[in-house]
DNA sequence: TCTTTGAGTTACCAAAAGTAAGTAACAAAC
DNA sequence: GTTTGTTACTTACTTTTGGTAACTCAAAGA
């Protein structure tokens, strides 16, 4: 008991597991990502470009990212509401280091693809 | 122009997507990262290390690796039995941008924890 | 009056992950 | 010769997380 305790608090403080726990949430990186490129979105058109995310799991998201200041929230006093998300300047500066992740990801796609399915070729024997 | 966006981030066939949902599991990452550091861990070793996942969900991360070809599985014909685990060339070409992120957190976490706890503070007004 | 609009919330259900116990196979200890 | 210990997993069960669809608010337009 302790012990787990000790864990949970030891990573809370690891700045390593923190952001991965931050990663480890499917959604934010994707946002960060359509935020980068389109600069600023209303709620309604983040929902639309992403496209399978959840109306409840956008507004999670942004709202963590939004505490951690990655991005930021401006709500304009409008009947119907209007409201626009856009990067802060540390959500920007977080870009250029998934940009490098999905480099990577382009370049061995095919070869995961591959990996992929040879290994399901060895589970059938 | 949302639509095309749309369209691409959908896909099953997207890299982008794709390594987004490797990452989005909590686990994949931190077991790279730490067989990058030891080189080479047995089962029980990487549960030891990582400290609070689950066995299962080793397995499963682990299993899921294996298959996209990160990490190679080494299993010795022993009793009590050996399996090391350690990167492939792929999964070790894929450290230095995970490690770009990691170099980003911890310059920026004290920014991010101070930003939450002012986040707390507001919601409470 | 009724519908529409945008940005959510809420109640309910499904999927993912955590927990704890069990399994296999054999060697060493009792 | 039965029990104990070792390692790398499974499996059954529970909890947490995420998805779905309906609902809300307040005003503008038909």
């Amino acid at each position: 008991m302790l012990e787990k305790k000790d864990k949970f608090l030891k990573s809370e403080r690891c700045p390593v597991r923190n952001i991965l726990d931050r990663f480890g949430d499917k959604w934010s990186t994707l946002v960060i990502l359509v935020l980068n490129e389109e600069q600023k979105l209303r709620f309604n058109e983040l929902h639309r470009v992403i496209g399978d995310i959840s109306q409840k799991m956008l507004t999670v998201t942004l709202r963590n990212l939004e505490a951690d200041g990655l991005v930021s929230r401006k709500v304009f006093a409008e009947i119907p509401p209007r409201v626009e998300y856009q990067l802060t300047d540390i959500g920007k500066s977080l870009v250029p280091h998934i940009s490098g992740l999905i480099t990577w990801a382009d370049d061995n796609f095919s070869s995961i693809l591959e990996s992929r399915s040879s290994y399901q070729q060895k589970k059938k024997n």
